[in-house]
DNA sequence: CAAACGGTTGAACAACTATTCAACTGTTAG
DNA sequence: CTAACAGTTGAATAGTTGTTCAACCGTTTG
């Protein structure tokens, strides 16, 4: 009984129509390098901390120092969170003396957190 | 030393230039709530396994047993999944029988997907 | 040069999350 | 009715992740 039960996952009975359904999900799925790189990259926006970055620097470049007091967070745990926008080109950053200014990427992004808006509001 | 450290955060050294940047990123910023709403939405899509199941469905309705042969997982597994996709209202289901037919629920989520694959492929 | 500041980093901890497991519901077929 | 199947669910576990803390680096200013 419990043996049975191990020998998930499979198909619906063996059923044709089920076979055919499966196949045509299967036809339409990204080879799997792309989808962790998709899921990654929208991993990297479902945060809000991440998030409100992005909105602070859509008004314009902001050093690591303006963010922390704009979100009225410590320089390091924003400096963290920078990082990971870097590290998965979602920010851009140039140096000017002792600050780091940081600024928006890529229109891309500003296009998909618009369309995520537009979705939530229904 | 330490004491001063616990300030934090703060301005860069009340520099006036500092405080209008701050202002514009703040008055570009959403409602808090708007905010978590947009996290939370990109978070679901933040996972490659509820990635897989969208373009699974994406290609036509599937219920949870063909969901779970297609990827390689348990029914159970995938259906945790599918309650956390139901309750972001990301798919629809409807039950037939036995079965219960998933599919997405939305355009828009097609959209902001295919938007993110043109961003990943620069 | 030394002190102060902006920023980064690694380790540690707490909070969260995906999968597994077992038990359960509801539907259909024998 | 009962057995088998599709699907759901809650608890437990293992892995991931955000923030804090302390130490550190590089630049600038006195």
């Amino acid at each position: 009984m419990k043996d049975f039960d191990k020998t998930e996952p499979a198909t619906c009975e063996g059923d044709e129509l089920h076979t055919d359904s499966i196949e045509r999900g299967r036809e339409n799925m990204p080879p799997e390098a792309e989808l962790y790189e998709l899921s990654d990259f929208f991993k990297v926006l479902g945060d809000s901390t991440r998030m409100r970055i992005l909105f602070a620097i859509d008004g314009g470049p902001l050093c690591v120092c303006d963010i922390a007091e704009l979100l009225g967070m410590t320089k390091s745990a924003v400096s963290h969170q920078l990082k990971i926008l870097r590290q998965n080109d979602l920010v851009t950053y140039r140096r000017a003396g002792k600050n780091a200014f940081y600024e928006l990427a890529d229109e891309h992004v500003r296009d998909i957190i618009e369309k995520a808006l537009e979705h939530i509001r229904e």
